[in-house]
RNA sequence: GGGCGAUUAGCUCAGUGGGAGAGCGCCUCGUUCACACCGAGGAGGUCACUGGUUCAAUCCCAGUAUCGCCCA
């Protein structure tokens, strides 16, 4: 016997543990099953189960658990990311608080090694908690991003583009982390808004030239009234970066300034003159007009300098301190800029330069997981040439051989698609892979002398520290010679070369100390978990994948460089469909984060109502294009249904309603289970179709509505009574197709809610397989029953208006009334035979007698044009049985005013299809003969 | 500034060119031997606004308003 509800807290490892044994999450050995693969876009190995995690591999798992089931073989291929800034991070702070010596002072090697230590540690726990969610995924092919095989993925990916053209090492401006020390890609800063100011500083003319500046106009703009002035005012929200200005830049169409352009600007504090250049870039109406210029510290100084080949001055150190340099006053040297910043506004203002400050809302790039300002930097970096990758990429969504489930979030992967920039890849970590480059000095054309270090660069996709050297030695000594001989050092600011009679005898080289952008190595997740480079059979046989599911906020990061690297390498796409889904919200409709504190933890769901609960609160709620607002009570709620189901079973097991081998529901003959079984098929019908076409929400609400609402509200109601009888052959079919029906419920529930549907299915009848390998139903169209439909529909229409009756007019909920039916002839004399007993049963009736009219005095309702009466004892509330007949006939009347006037319109009789206005007329009659029935019934109340 | 989306019952949200739906909440009744994490019944909505297309618009189109998100 069946508990009283179901333990998710009991029963939930132990089903994980032996679906696991049984080998059900390891793809299918069988050649002629269809292949199935989806690669889980990779967690973070520092990271833990958050709500989106929840969402979108529980949405996963219904995918994989479904097409499992159909009996496909699937693979759902598993792993992590080694996100090389967050988890350097955490191993960094954890050496801190721990009093342990810094990453610096450890050196590469040493710390490399605590990470790894702290992976094997405390790395991964989202692993452990994508278990307790019930997630189906083959953790025997587990891959990380820095395993062996992938890094050789990583290296020979790195090594062919570098060959290709399409990724090539140049100075460009990149955001520069100043707390990581390292640049990151534009998809890892986020502009905030904070409250800044704007300091407006005069910076005088060169040797005291003036000239005359206009300060008033008159109506059309003309200028009326002039000051002399000997300075050019200029504005900054980052008043730090003057000590770097190369030039100061106005609109060649500003006549303002025109007398002063070509002259030059003595910079204050710096003690250099530059030049006052003319530009596009400055806006002559947005303050002075005048902009200063920081070529190497500023997106937009960086073109203008380019154009005007002005002086790019690094004014800053990685850490965001002013560097020392021949342009740099000594005052600033290793300021923190935002000390600088402090000084060079009091210092300017000590000189009578500073004009006014103006508070400002700015808009500040701030690093995503540092949280402090990005410093725009010129610096030599690694970049891929996103631009050429992505045009197959764009040509494949745009000819649909990919395909954006919903559809709309294809213009947003096309429009970054087409305003793609370099991919900056280089990061200056330790945690990650090493970029496989080594730099020499070059060879000086005229001279045969080496010369400027990191001017030569040799790759090598070798797997080995050994053999990668043994390879660049041999692409060196191609280049230098034969007789040099090679060095490899850690440090480049002691290499050093040796030249004799013209010939090179040693050179230093170096490898690049750099890592990859963790993201490089997740773009070739699609197929470097397969195997590849190797052509594994696995590659062979689920490259390309059939979806990614993600969230839209990944579009860019997973969905586009998955779709880049896939086509460029597999000359193939990494997956015919991409699904998007919602955002997990707070219940007030905002992000859940954890600096406001309104988090959500998906373990502590599971923990109260079970995983269970969980996947069925977020598939129900994944409708697509909108986003979902998580919320405890919806998962009380799921958990509800989840004990509905668990009663059912019981009942079933009380009653002996227990699965019959070889029962075949096409032989059921009572209208009764011809009826559930129909139902059963058309709801099959519905969430097959619902999750292949990714309508989660809609698979969810068709098993609910069968489930609760129709087998358990009305069926299991329903076959009391014949399960009560004693015709042994109805009761032997009734609880076959009880079973069968529940069976069938269980079966496609089972991708939504595994646990409970496979406790259940062990429970309550001996099986050949755990539910997990079940096979998905595939039924017939016949089993559809359609009379069978109307009967029961007929049945329950009628049971329910006689509960109405009952309830409005006040009826004592155990009083058992007789009922007289007005209708006489045979065939509905027949209808009552059948369902008789059902239908005095659940409307609580005493006997049902037949007349031509219904008695004096009685309650009468009518279903399908005939009248039935509730004969009740002593007197009863005329006057609210009068209301209540009335209502209804106001409400008939409404309905007959309406599709009156319809017809009554030509224009819809001569253009609305014929079917439409057939179906009007019916309709129509069938609301006339109710409220003639309705008219009788008030008249026989009597006044 | 550009783009996307939303606006339907008290709340959260589905949905459809032809009779407005669910869950939760609320009201009434009920502990009949699957289930009170339950059952029965009920109240509650000019489907944001204004135009247009159509025989017919909550749905399609245009515009307006409000809100949200992404990008600059």
């Amino acid at each position: 016997m069946l508990d009283k509800s179901f333990d998710p807290l009991r029963c939930e490892q132990r089903l994980y543990e032996k679906w696991e044994a049984s080998g059900a999450f390891k793809p299918k050995n069988d050649p002629d099953a269809q292949p199935y693969c989806i690669v889980i876009p990779p967690p973070n190995v520092t990271g833990s189960l958050h709500m989106g995690h929840a969402l979108n591999n529980t949405l996963q798992d219904v995918l994989i658990r479904f097409e499992r089931m159909r009996g496909k073989s699937v693979l759902w291929q598993v792993g992590m990311d080694h996100a090389g800034i967050a988890t350097q991070m955490v191993v960094e702070r954890q050496l801190a608080q721990d009093g342990n010596q810094s990453r610096r002072e450890l050196g590469r090697e040493a710390f490399v090694d605590k990470i790894w230590e702290w992976k094997a540690k405390s790395g991964g726990t989202i692993t452990t908690q994508l278990r307790r969610l019930g997630a189906s995924c083959d953790w025997t092919r587990e891959r990380f991003t820095l395993d062996e095989g992938l890094s050789r993925a990583v290296r020979k990916v790195f090594v062919q583009l570098y060959k290709e053209g399409l990724i090539y090492r140049a100075k460009r401006m990149v955001n520069w982390d100043p707390h990581f020390q390292t640049a990151i890609s534009d998809l890892e800063v986020e502009t905030r808004e904070v409250q800044g100011h704007f300091w407006h500083f005069k910076y005088p003319l060169e040797n005291g030239e003036t000239y005359e500046f206009p300060i008033k106009h008159d109506e059309d703009g003309n200028p009326t009234k002039w000051e002399t002035r000997n300075y050019i005012s200029i504005a900054t929200t980052r008043p730090e970066t003057m000590l770097g200005d190369g030039a100061v830049a106005v609109h060649p169409g500003d006549a303002r300034y025109a007398p002063i352009v070509g002259k030059r600007v003595l910079l204050p504090l710096a003690d250099r003159c530059i030049p006052i250049i003319t530009d596009e870039h400055p806006d002559p109406d947005f303050g002075s007009g005048a902009v200063k210029i920081t070529g190497a510290h500023d997106e937009n100084d960086y073109a203008v300098a380019k154009r005007h080949d002005l002086p790019m001055h690094i004014i800053m150190d990685e850490r965001g301190a002013m560097l020392a340099s021949d342009i740099m006053p000594g005052k600033y040297v290793g300021m923190d800029r935002f000390t600088a910043r402090k000084a060079v506004v009091a210092d300017i203002d000590a000189l009578g330069l500073l004009e006014k400050i103006e508070d400002k809302v700015i808009q500040q790039p701030t690093g995503d997981r540092s949280g402090v300002a990005i410093e725009p930097m010129l610096t030599d970096q690694w970049f891929v040439d996103a631009k050429t990758l992505a045009q197959p990429a764009l040509a494949a969504v745009k000819d649909g051989t990919t395909k954006f489930t919903p559809k709309n979030w294809e213009k947003t992967y096309f429009n970054w698609m087409d305003n793609i920039q370099p991919w900056c890849i280089s990061r200056q970590l330790w945690w990650g892979h090493q970029i496989p480059a080594w730099y020499g000095p070059k060879i000086d054309t005229e001279t045969g002398v080496p010369v400027g270090f990191g001017k030569k660069i040799f790759v090598s996709d070798a797997n080995e520290k050994k053999s990668q050297q043994a390879e660049i030695s041999i692409q060196a000594k191609a280049y230098y010679g034969e007789g040099a001989a090679i060095n490899f050092v850690e440090d480049v600011a002691v290499t050093s070369s040796g030249t004799s009679g013209g010939k090179v005898t040693s050179v230093d080289l170096m490898h690049d100390p750099d890592v990859l952008d963790t993201w490089f190595s997740s773009a070739l997740w699609p197929f470097s978990t397969l195997g590849w480079p190797d052509e594994t059979p696995e590659l062979k046989r689920y490259y390309p994948t059939n979806v990614l599911v993600t969230a839209f906020d990944i579009i860019f990061f997973w969905v586009a460089r998955m779709m880049m690297q896939g086509l460029h390498f597999m000359r193939e796409i990494p997956f015919p469909n991409v699904y998007i889904h919602a955002l997990v919200l707070d219940e007030k409709g905002q992000k859940m984060s954890k600096s406001k504190g309104n988090t959500i933890d998906p373990l502590e769901i599971i923990d109260e109502f079970g995983a269970d609960a969980l996947r069925y609160t977020l598939t129900s709620l994944a409708a697509q294009g909108t986003n979902i607002r998580m919320s405890a009570d919806k998962a009380a709620s799921a958990r509800n249904f989840g004990t509905k189901i668990w009663n059912a079973a019981r009942f079933c097991q009380m009653n002996d309603c227990v699965s019959v081998a070889g029962f075949d529901p096409a032989t059921a003959q009572e209208p009764l289970n011809r009826w559930i079984i129909s139902e059963a098929a058309s709801t099959a019908q519905k969430v097959t179709t619902a999750l292949e076409s990714y309508r989660f929400n809609d698979a969810a609400s068709a098993l609910y509505r069968f489930i609760w609402n129709t087998y358990c509200d009305w069926y299991l109601e329903l076959i009391k009574p014949l399960l009560m009888g004693n015709d042994e052959a109805i009761k032997a079919e009734t609880r076959a197709s009880a079973a069968y029906a529940f069976d069938q419920a269980l079966i496609m529930l089972h991708p939504i809610m595994p646990y409970l549907t496979e406790e259940l299915w062990g429970q309550i009848a001996k099986r050949d397989c755990l539910l997990i390998s079940a096979q998905w139903p595939n039924p017939s169209p016949e089993l559809i029953d359609e009379a069978a439909q109307d009967e029961m529909d007929w049945v329950t229409r009628l049971i329910s208006a006689i509960r109405s009756v009952r309830a409005e007019t006040n009826v004592p909920a155990g009083a058992k009334l007789p009922m007289v039916v007005c209708a006489s002839d045979a065939i509905f004399r027949e209808k009552f035979t059948r369902h008789g007993d059902m239908i005095r049963r659940l409307a609580r009736l005493e006997d049902i007698s037949f007349a031509d009219k219904a008695p004096e005095g009685a309650l009468q309702t009518v279903v399908d044009e005939v009248t039935y009466a509730l004969v009740i004892e002593g007197s009863m509330d005329m006057g609210a049985e009068r209301q209540r007949l009335q209502g209804e006939i106001t409400k008939t009347i409404g309905e007959i005013t309406r599709i009156e006037k319809k017809l009554g319109n030509e224009k819809f009789t001569a253009r609305a299809p014929q079917k439409v206005v057939d179906g009007e007329r019916e309709k129509l009659s069938g609301y006339q003969a109710q409220r003639a029935r309705l008219d009788e019934a008030l008249q026989r109340l009597g006044e």
